[in-house]
DNA sequence: GGCATCCATGTAGGCAACCTACACGGTTGA
DNA sequence: TCAACCGTGTAGGTTGCCTACATGGATGCC
């Protein structure tokens, strides 16, 4: 075997090709594009803008090619470091494939994940998977976070699961680069106050509630969308007092009497004086989604965990005799 | 935007990960794998056994995995370390693929592209590749090499293309791994002293040459296949006098009234003296393969050079009315 | 219009990572 | 038994990456 040393300049050496990629590299330009300015990749990555900055550099000096361009404030990804953003996302998803073969050989997934949910659908999920992680090497972040539908994507940035909901459709708005799981459908029912009018029903439609007050949710949170719908099916606008975010502000609310709400039906635990009634005849269900970027859905834990919160979006939809779709 | 600063922990901090993958170290067991030493991959990649040494025992503790084992003299992947250098190939590759679609948008193909070849191919093949190549930003390394069939393989570990051949069927032994691209069917003829008996006959049937001294090819070579199959065909054995490697040696000698040989149809110009005459009722051919490992045929300069390979292979056929397949 | 804010980008210096040089122990084959 | 390889450890130099700090440009608010 002296074949490398009768030839040993055969070899490419790295230093004479005229353009390296390196993946670190790539992935700061794969940060960039996601967070638009370097100050918010730094903090991210708990680095400093000049760390970055001095990166580049050096990225474009290898590459012979002009990645950012100074805009207004900030930078902007040229047509070339554009191009290697996306194609960071193969090279970062086919490291991560590797490393998640690797976990399944030598043993049980293990690590941290990163979880990031709303409020409602946190309360029912978590719980059992925490119990369900108890024996697991698996170790959990969570976060919580009540805001617009489209603003879930954007955390996917920073947690490794996102636990989401949308009613637009199977998958959020501005989901579309990451891997969504639909983890369950959860009917969306009107809260009354026990001495209601309606309470008496035990089925409301459209007609049925139109007059009454609402207390809403700000516009763009998916809850929004069915007293749209209300409003389109009768013609005549919904009148709405409060915009809330929180649940059992609501709840409690509907029991003062302030109007009648929408409350997702796995989370809510009707308190004495106020009951839940579903809605028929408008589409009032709600998917909740679990999102993650690509590369990190392909690790192990990860996608130990989003199969732990499949199989316990089915429990509940059972539990409560909800039909798939 | 300060939802990062209200987070700051979210963000996977790699030291807290519990195994990281590193491409260098992925390149590293991909080069364990195919070289089977720590010398002979310190010997390709110019730097110390020790280097490489030092930097398995970093990628075992970051991994918290055993990657190699002593053995006898050297050392052998344990299952894990395997499952690692293959999937170095898919990384690699994936990173080869972003850099080639960087090429293909800034510019022309540029760089070193090294190549191996048999002489013989390499005499009709790359002439006219260098007079395409001569207005372009590539440049080439050139290595030659008279080899067994099942030796080229290992050569495609230094050189981008390989440039090889193959009369067992359309891809060399061993190359399994690799990408191969058949440049041309070339077919192999008989070749004769100009006053030879044989010499009045425009095709030969094994019948006809199966009693005639031989010059032959050492075993293993591609060439040797014809005189089995002769061998196969007739009953009997062929009388070989010698096994010579460089076919202008094999012309001289035949010329000298040594014996008949065989000899590849493009490449020879017969000599005053000598004549070739196509061989009848044998699979009498050979397939001109270029092979590349994966990773390094995904870069533009080296695809680039393979297609004009390929269209030179084509012509070649053409000019010699040789049809495909 | 001035001023605070946010951004990116330089420079200097510390620190860690990587490699070479060299020495050493184990295995193989002449 | 000895020479030839192989892998591994240690010491030390060089390089590369990052932080800290200062600077200049763009934006938006009072």
């Amino acid at each position: 075997m002296d074949a490398e040393r009768s030839q040993p300049d055969q070899f490419p050496r790295r230093y004479l090709e005229p353009r390296h990629i390196e993946p670190r590299h790539l992935e700061l330009l794969r940060e960039i594009a996601a967070r638009g300015t370097l100050a918010a990749v730094a903090r991210a990555t708990h680095r400093t803008p000049s760390a970055l900055s001095q990166q580049l550099r050096t990225a474009e000096r290898e590459l012979a090619v002009k990645l950012v361009e100074p805009d207004s404030r900030g930078v902007r990804l040229t047509p070339a470091g554009q191009l290697l953003a996306e194609g960071a996302d193969e090279v970062i998803s086919s490291l991560a494939r590797v490393q998640a073969r690797l976990d399944a050989a030598t043993g049980d997934p293990r690590g941290l994940v990163s979880i990031g949910t709303l409020p409602s659908a946190g309360q029912v999920l978590l719980p059992p998977l925490l119990r369900r992680l108890r024996e697991s090497a698996i170790t959990l972040t969570l976060d919580d976070f009540d805001i617009a539908e489209a603003d879930f994507a954007a955390r996917a940035l920073d947690a490794d699961i996102v636990i989401s909901h949308s009613i637009s459709g199977g998958v959020p708005r501005g989901a579309e680069g990451l891997i969504s799981t639909v983890l369950a459908r959860e009917p969306i029912d009107v809260v009354l106050p026990a001495d209601h009018d309606l309470a008496g029903k035990t089925e409301l439609t459209a007609q049925d509630v139109i007059d009454h007050d609402w207390l809403g949710v700000p516009e763009g949170y998916p809850f929004d969308a069915i007293p749209v719908a209300i409003e389109q099916l009768t013609g005549r606008p919904v009148h709405r007092t409060f915009r809330l975010r929180d649940n059992h502000l609501v709840e409690s609310l509907v029991g003062a009497g302030a109007g009648i709400g929408l409350l997702p039906r796995f989370s809510t635990r009707p308190a004495p004086g106020v009951v839940l009634r579903p809605l028929i005849g408008v589409r009032a269900a709600r998917n909740i989604v679990a999102l993650s970027r690509p590369d990190r859905h392909e690790r192990l834990a990860v996608r130990t965990v989003t199969d732990h919160l499949v199989r316990i979006g089915l429990e509940l939809m059972a539990e409560y005799g909800v039909e798939e779709g």
